[in-house]
DNA sequence: AGATTGACTGCAT
DNA sequence: CATGCAGCCAATC
């Protein structure tokens, strides 16, 4: 892997629990030039990992769309455990859950 | 080696 | 606020 991958896992372990940040914001963290890239790495990662990966949207605050239709209900199934509260649709309050890297991580 | 795709983003309409 | 188009880098075909 041309991508640090590992460092991609490492942003999202700092994510807070029950906030939520978007891909762009880890590939900046990740030092990676393409939020593509992001998730990609998260594809590539072991399910025995103790990332979480579900805290990672796009940028529109919504769950990702993957290949497999069904997994992304997991993803927000998990974030609702968080306590993370969905719009309508499937959104999320950006303005309520946003994590704010390195600027003050608070629990 | 060239073309296509992919868990995306940002700005314009 | 939803939709459309272009940019981006790496992996895969």
């Amino acid at each position: 892997m041309r991508i640090p991958d590992e460092k991609v896992w490492a942003v999202v372990r700092r994510i807070p629990r029950g906030k939520v940040a978007t891909y762009g914001q880890i590939a900046r963290l990740a030092g990676l030039s393409n939020p593509r890239h992001v998730g990609k790495a998260l594809k590539a990662l072991p399910e025995e990992s103790d990332v979480p990966w579900h805290r990672v949207v796009n940028a529109r605050g919504e769950v990702s769309e993957r290949r497999p239709p069904g997994w992304d209900d997991l993803q927000r199934i998990l974030l609702e455990a968080e306590g993370i509260e969905f719009r309508g649709k499937g959104r999320i309050s950006f303005d309520r859950y946003r994590w704010k890297p390195e600027g003050g991580e608070e629990e």
